[in-house]
This record gives C-alpha cells, sequence and structure tokens, in this order.
DNA sequence: CAGTGGTCTAGACCACACT
DNA sequence: GTGTGGTCTAGACCACTGC
C-alpha cells in the first residue's frame, strides 16, 4: 500500500512492455503489481479477516489505474480464496469462521448417501506438548533441526465414532500461548482459532496419502484392530508467501467414510 | 453456433436487466450464454481437439457480442481445461495427446525426491470384455440395470514394480469396437485413445479413496501379500453435460508411491 | 508485415444492499 | 438515493507468431 508507483516511471498509463531497456527481461503486467500490492496489505495484516477492503474505486485511485485493472487482480485473489466478493457491499476478507465448511482442508466425508450431516464432530484433544523439530518435520517446515514447537494429538469422531487421530505440529514461535485451554474452549475449527487469535491464515495445504496398518496406539484411540487399513494423511498448510505454517499426521478409519477428491 | 441470438431479441447490445418481464427470474450475463455456446460447439465436435476455434473477434462478430465478452467466455473455458490459449497463435480445443502429462487425472507419484521420471509405465492388460451392468454400476454411470459395457483390468507398472491394479467399465454404445489389439498399439494413455478414435473427451472427474486389503486376485496381480494396506480409488470421469462415461476401480501400492494433494 | 491473444482504459448501465 | 460489485462496450496499444 506504500507506492502508488507502476512499472517505470516514465509510462505510467497504457502499457509500457518490458520495465527497463537492457535490463532483467522481468515484465508484469499492472495487474499483477497490484495484485502483489492488495497481497502486501492482507500479509502486513491492513485488514483483518472479515472486513472490507476498500472499495474497486478507491482501490484504482490510490494505485493511480483504472477500475478494470483492479477488477482483475481482485479477482484472481477471490479465485485463490484470499478475498470474497459481495456484490452491493463490498470485496471482504476471507476468513475461515464464516465457511459454511467447519473443516478447511477436511475431504472425508460419509459413505452413506446425504441425511447424515455429519454434525459438529466430537473432538478430543489427547495431549498438547512442546517439543523440538525432528530432521524431517523441520525440512517439512521450512526450520531447523531442533527448532522449538508445539505438538498436539487429538481424536475427531463423528456420531459417536472415532474416525479420525492426529498429530498437529506447529512452530512455537507465531503460536507461542496456545493451550488446551483454548483449544477446548474455541468452539470452531482450529484454523479459525489460529487466525483470530495468532494472526495466522492458512491459505492453501498439500496432502500426501497412503494406505498404511494402524500403529497400536492409533489401534487404541480409533478402536480398531491391528488389521484393519487406514488412511494416512500427511498434510503441510502454508500461509502467505507459500510459508508452511502447520504439519499434521493424520490417520482416518474409511470403513464409514471416504476421501472424496473431485479432479478438473 | 447455430444462434447468434441474445437474451431478448428487442435490446441486443449493452445490458438488458432480466430477460423477460414477468417470466422466471432467470438472467444469465451474456458471457455465460456466449460461453454456453461456445461449449455446444465443442460437445457437437465443430472443431476436433487440437484444432484452432475462431479468434476472438470472428467469435465476437459471430455473436455480435464484443470481443470482451467473448474473451471472458474464453477465459472460464480455459480455467476449466477444455481451451487453451497460445499468444500469437490461436485458441485450441485442449487435447489429451498434447499434455506434458501422460496422465491426466492420476495423482500418484513416487515417494523419492525427483530424478526418477517414472518413465512411460509398463501397462500389462490382464482382460477385456462384454458385460452387463450390475444396479449399482448402472446408477455411477447413469445407466439401466444389465445395460451393455466393456470391461477391462489391466496393470501399470513402475520400474519393473506392478503398482496399480485397475478394473475399467465402459458404455458399450460410445465404445463399440474398442479392442485389446487397440489397447496395446495406442502408444499414449488411455484417454487420448477415446478422444481419438472415439470423439469421447474426459473433462473432469470425480474420486473417492479408502483404504483396503486386497483381495487374493489383487495380491497377486500386485505381488503383495494379503497384509499389505492398498489405496482403493473409485474414479467416475465425465465428458461435457456433466455425462459419466467411465467408472475405474483401482488399487494402488502405497510402499513406493503415495497420492498427492493439493487442496486450495 | 498482418493476425492472434493479452493488457489497459474510460465510460455506461445493471443488480444488489443499506439507509 | 447512494455506493458497491457485475457486466458490457469500443478503442487503444503491447507481445508473440508466422509469413
Amino acid at each position: 500500500m506504500r507506492t502508488p508507483q507502476i512499472n517505470t516511471p516514465t509510462t505510467n498509463a497504457a502499457n509500457d512492455g518490458n520495465a527497463s531497456a537492457l535490463g532483467a527481461p522481468a515484465f508484469s503486467p499492472l495487474y499483477q503489481q497490484i495484485k502483489a500490492q492488495i497481497l502486501q496489505g492482507l500479509e502486513n495484516a491492513e485488514w483483518q479477516p472479515g472486513e472490507v477492503i476498500p472499495s474497486e474505486f478507491d482501490l484504482a485511485a490510490r494505485f493511480g489505474v483504472s477500475q478494470g485493472t483492479v477488477r482483475k487482480a481482485i479477482d484472481e485473489l477471490a479465485a485463490s480464496n484470499l478475498l470474497v466478493r459481495k456484490q452491493g457491499k463490498g470485496t471482504f476478507v476471507a476468513t475461515h469462521s464464516e465457511r459454511q465448511v467447519q473443516y478447511r482442508f477436511l475431504r472425508l466425508e460419509p459413505d452413506v448417501g446425504t441425511i447424515q450431516t455429519e454434525g459438529p464432530a466430537e473432538r478430543h484433544i489427547v495431549f498438547c506438548r512442546r517439543v523440538r523439530a525432528s530432521a524431517e518435520i523441520a525440512r517439512l517446515l521450512n526450520l531447523r533441526t531442533a527448532d522449538p514447537l508445539l505438538q498436539m494429538r487429538r481424536v475427531l469422531g463423528f456420531s459417536g465414532i472415532p474416525t479420525i487421530c492426529e498429530d498437529i505440529w506447529l512452530p512455537a514461535t507465531p503460536f507461542k500461548g496456545l493451550s488446551v485451554a483454548q483449544l477446548s474452549a474455541h468452539p470452531g475449527a482450529m484454523y479459525s482459532l489460529f487466525e483470530s487469535v495468532f494472526g495466522v491464515r492458512m491459505v492453501r495445504a498439500e496432502e500426501r496419502i497412503k494406505a498404511v496398518s494402524p500403529d497400536p496406539a492409533a489401534c487404541e484411540l480409533l478402536e480398531v484392530s491391528a488389521d484393519t487399513p487406514l488412511l494416512s494423511v500427511e498434510r503441510v498448510a502454508y500461509t502467505y508467501n507459500n510459508a508452511p505454517m502447520e504439519l499434521r499426521r493424520a490417520l482416518y478409519r474409511t470403513d464409514t467414510h471416504h476421501y472424496k477428491n473431485e479432479l478438473n
């Protein structure tokens, strides 16, 4: 939000082709630069989740471009679920708590057709403690080995059946002060808490899925026998700038549920 | 491509608000109608995969709208991977054979970092026969029970290790004449053959994933013991109009590979 | 060079929400 | 009504491709 400067200062309007003669081949369309500026505003928490951002005309004036250009920038941010447009009201910073789907990245759904709404799911936190990063976890979270982490284990159940058992690792610094009490008290999903209390917004995630046999601990927590195959889902969730902020290793029971994926 | 007519004939240019006073609340933006018309052209095979479609200006003239409106329609079709834009050359009908990724919907990748390119994968067709649809398969493919189907079973291997075993069901009518010889002869992926020989283009797919223990037949084909958990992937692939055209039930070995998913 | 898609503008009007 | 996002237009110029 600092610099209304665009590309080379020489030709501001229209299009100025490559930025600098004899320079790097870097050229990005105006709307990409606007997009980057708005993204910067989001990272700097200039606007909080749920708040409106300035109108397209305001932003256009601020950046010295036309409304259509701002529009295209916002279009892309809205497509990445970072902003939400509401006709007649404004453009809002996306938030986790408002979402219909309580579980942002959870792709598990019940086998039976429809009626079973899943309800709010029973949550049980097994433990929450401070640990140090193993080499592997450090690599996935882009930290150094032995960096401090928070680790928690929890079980999610649907209709009284424990279905998901997951270990969660978080870098200690951004989540300083996170406690079991907080986790238990918070009504909504975990990402909603991260957002409202710690200002950490998860933007996208990558999952790696395998089929495994459960270890004894998981057998007990999920109440299954040792020969029941489970879905192993390793998820790394990212904030802005592709910065990894969370690692989850979960085991899903798939006798009554399945992992649903849409391919385009 | 038939009717250059848009919404109500009364006001062609600009925007005419709701189509008919006192009529249904149906209103769709011009670019959506253009999009539908282009889609119609794709369904009617007016342009073949790999071919160019008319330029934005040509289409704009044909439909009696501005170039920007056509552009927005094409934008959405390109976003759904139905069209591919190439600057300076034109807009092309998307094709499977041209794709870098040989396997359109396959999300399995090797665990080890990078170097192993996977190669072209070894393919082995176990059988291919005519069957009749069970109630369940008929439901998934939007057919009637006992409708004629083609069923084939095949095994895919990477680096000499059999990794995927899948059953494929296809409605017999659109795929009349498909033979093992054809399948074996065709160099590329299966969807490429469907497209070039039978004119069936798969546009999107849905997968349901579970963890299972293999049945004896799968054990033998995949060379694993009965207590090795496998990923069960049921995929329904759709053409235009959300018409299901293929059902696959696959088992993936996940000891050396994993299913990779990106969540946004 | 002409033709294509890609970007940008300025202005118009529509649909929706709030007051 | 005013202000917001949503659609549409007409025209300009840029970037890339191929003749």
